[in-house]
DNA sequence: CATATTCCTATAGACTTTATAGGAACAAAG
DNA sequence: CTTTGTTCCTATAAAGTCTATAGGAATATG
């Protein structure tokens, strides 16, 4: 949920014209608003947006939508792609129930999964996700 | 863990010659004993193994390796591959946050993952797992 | 009957998820 | 300088999931 709350909340902001404060998108991404608070917050130390504060502050993307990549977000808030943490790249740990790791059969298997699934997740935009949505003036994107 | 825990058996049962007590299968596969016992009434629920119980009783394979496929366990084991509940083939649900779901941007990503990964997942099989290890007479799988 | 095993049920600690609550810090407008 | 609308920070918490552990009933073999 956090995770998809996150990725509704940066669609909501690149759909935007301006800086919207957390109320307004946390109505239109249907997510509760200090749930949504919170993940705002998050997004924004990981450089995905920026906010001001004070009245008529807000939030805005960082940068253009296109340069948001889905994996990244999902990394920053989830943690690890990976199935399993000796197969991931980022967040790397060893397993307690595995000495060998060079021939671990399991690794091997989940090293190609995270592979695929990472390949697929930074090669898709928040602008992808925009775009997925059929054009109409009203927009509706869930 | 769980599901590697499953998977591990699985490939200790194909590397065996004969039926295996769970105590067996617990210490070849480092697995925590009475939690693998669960994993196996699981797996066999699941139509992966079968059972003899007793003295000299023990675990086999129900199929061949090649026909027991990585994706079919992980989601006996762990439920569905789509990150969100509204992209699963097998455990669909419908999302309290999204009321157009035919034009859902999230869900329509979560689509072409869950497709991707279950391609994957559902064309590896326990025996692929196998071919995996390095050939050699000391079979040390991790 | 002794032994080895699967199978079943209950329990439990630690962690994660999904929030909610309250208020401090901040900025703009009147 | 007060009011209003914000972000930002900290604390709390209910529910659920994960990762087991414990104990013993049922079953099969010799």
């Amino acid at each position: 949920m956090k995770c998809k709350y996150a990725l509704k909340a940066l669609v909501v902001l690149a759909a935007a014209e301006d800086k919207m404060p957390s109320k307004a998108i946390a109505k239109k991404a249907k997510v509760p608003e200090k749930f949504l608070e919170a993940i705002l917050t998050e997004l924004k130390k990981n450089g995905a947006i920026t906010s001001e504060r004070g009245a008529f502050g807000g939030h805005r993307l960082a940068k253009p939508p296109a340069k948001i990549m889905v994996g990244h977000i999902i990394r920053a808030i989830d943690g690890m792609l990976a199935p399993v943490s000796c197969a991931s790249t980022f967040y790397y740990k060893k397993c307690r129930d595995c000495t060998h790791e060079e021939v671990c059969v399991i690794r091997h298997a989940m090293l190609e999964v995270r592979n695929q699934l990472s390949d697929k997740l930074d090669g898709m935009s928040v602008q992808n996700l925009l775009d997925m949505s059929p054009k109409q003036k009203q927009k509706i994107f869930w």
